[in-house]
DNA sequence: CTGAAAGCGCTTACAG
DNA sequence: CTGAAAGCGCTTACAG
């Protein structure tokens, strides 16, 4: 450990300048209502301390700590990174920080983390998803903070939500695929009898298997296999399950862009022709969707723009002047965009 | 915002089981020290009030705050991710929360964020990279609390460090395209005359270069170009500016898998065969590295072995018991692994 | 095994 | 424009 030299408190810094702490305190939280000469003289004291203010002193005396809790799945091969970069973005230039948790898709752990993030004391919480455990959702409830429930559209929101309708990509998905003339068609999904569920994954393949019922077809070839979080192993594994199930397979719709590029490696693989003898798409518009060779047909959604949002909104709901009163609960939602590329093509034989 | 209840103290919990705060702090901190009876009664009373004890209090109370601050480059496209989740994983059984800041590759925002996480007084402090700005060096000399550089291998640590040598995998990689018997080789790295500088990257670069010369081989294939972070994009990019200045290069190493998977790409959209026409590697081994078709060669490293790794060292020198002397500095080296795999093979003809 | 006192380093709410 | 007092909710260090 580095040499440690004691820490200089507000009380160091004013008597170096011959002022009371409260003069202090007002130079670093509302320079204005300071005299300029006694203002730089307490500035050249924090100088020449090194003196760096107490933030756990300071939240403590203020009941405001600056945090925000974020609860998201996972943040590798997800996008959820992006949604924590956008809201740290958003959040930055009011000085918050965010306190990350992962819950691994696991809701009793999102209830573990909720609990133990609340003796933290943040000004807020933003958590991904919209089921959470019932002591979960009465921790939330009680808080007494703003509440965020993001990347979804909440029938019942604690709060605020910002987000979009997973079961409506799934449907736009679905209708995409049939416009094509496909009739024989699967979807790739993870395994939901297991501690780890994607919800959001399985709302989505709600809303495609709702679509499939609609017209008539089967949605036996909706697969749901391996552990979320998904991969890009998922894609391959689910594709090769879903072939040796029905050969015969015209199209297919992964819950997220990271299977689908699974599962185009393995047509690559086996020689299986994308698009032509397989038409498939997946969902969220990683980076890799675009750059795969060919480019997969997916729907976009903006998971910065989602934290950004996010932000934007706890920015305004925080504010001190406002937060008086009650806020109403903001539902934003953001939408989402089929984007058709490469993957994707007409059945060979519209019947 | 919910209704906020209003929250109960540690104080409402003595007076509603009828013994000290004192007694109440020891249930929650050491419960063997406090007689069964008494205990059942205290955490029956913290259960009927909802009582989540405050660990900012706490925290200024016993000036251990329990947060580790990682500083990383970035979160998306990276397995800075795999660290920081490693890391997280290795310190919460000792209920340690992270506060994460990202530097976007950019040496004045890592001395804004490490002056701004100062304040939140955390008991250790975790940062990507060896390269500092003078005041980022000295506050966290000051700092008086155990700092960890990760990613690398210092030559002057400031304190603890677990990593590996950037330079010498940048070596391994030259030497296996030479040993292929390659001659006109190449490289994908980023631009360093802008703010953000993938140092780390270049050291990969310069160690590439070092074996090139050493070889009696130019280094006028070295590409810098593209901003840090690197992307998909970024190899598809760099690739193309390399082919222009010299369309008869036969290998090539990109500083990241993400970028060789997009030059990979580019030379399918080009009908590049890889190899053969061109030999490829990267760096990371990232998930999508090995789901390619080809896979990708790479150097592999354990990207949240390095987080965990970190967090067991924290774990040790952060022990109350022996704090007490300075912990004499770690220095782990977690080496790296070169994985041949589809996109490397020997030159046609060699020389 | 339990408790009374002091204090961690700030900010709030007044007062002048 | 500046300051003295009180207090935020805990833990430390004693004492018994």
């Amino acid at each position: 450990m580095p040499p440690s030299s004691p820490k200089a408190t507000m009380h160091d810094v004013s008597r170096l300048a011959g002022v009371s702490k409260m003069t202090v305190s007002r130079v670093l939280a509302d320079p204005d209502l300071v005299s300029e000469s006694t203002r730089n003289r307490v500035m050249k004291a924090i100088e020449q301390l090194s003196y760096v203010p107490d933030r756990v002193a300071g939240s403590l005396s203020s009941r405001r700590t600056n945090f925000i809790t974020a609860i998201l799945p996972t943040l590798t091969n997800s996008n959820f990174a992006d949604t924590a970069q956008g809201l740290a973005e958003a959040m930055r230039p009011a000085d918050y920080q965010l306190l990350i948790g992962y819950t691994m898709y696991r809701l009793e752990e999102e209830e573990r983390i909720i609990r133990a993030m609340l003796a933290r004391r943040p000004d807020a919480i933003v958590v991904a998803g919209t089921t959470h455990t019932k002591a979960a959702n009465e921790m939330m409830l009680r808080a007494g903070i703003p509440i965020v429930e993001i990347w979804d559209t909440p029938e019942h929101p604690i709060d605020h939500a910002v987000g979009f309708s997973n079961y409506e990509v799934g449907r736009a998905a679905a209708l995409h695929l049939l416009a094509l003339g496909h009739r024989r068609i699967g979807a790739l999904g993870s395994r939901m009898d297991s501690d780890a569920k994607d919800l959001r994954g399985e709302s989505r393949l709600a809303g495609f298997t709702s679509v499939l019922r609609e017209a008539g077809l089967s949605d036996e070839l909706v697969i749901r296999a391996g552990q979320a979080p998904v991969s890009y192993d998922h894609g391959a594994l689910t594709l090769g399950i879903l072939l040796e199930q029905a050969p015969e397979v015209e199209a297919v719709f992964a819950v997220s862009d990271i299977s689908a590029v699974g599962a185009l490696m393995e047509c690559h693989r086996r020689g299986i022709k994308v698009p032509g003898d397989l038409s498939l798409m997946g969902f969220g518009d990683f980076d890799i969707a675009r750059q795969c060779v060919p480019a997969i047909t997916t729907i976009r959604i903006d998971a910065e723009q989602i934290g950004r949002r996010t932000g934007e909104l706890l920015l305004q709901v925080l504010d001190r002047s406002s937060a008086r009163e009650c806020a109403p609960a903001a539902a934003v939602n953001v939408g989402f965009e089929l984007v058709t590329r490469g993957t994707t093509a007409p059945a060979a034989k519209p019947r």
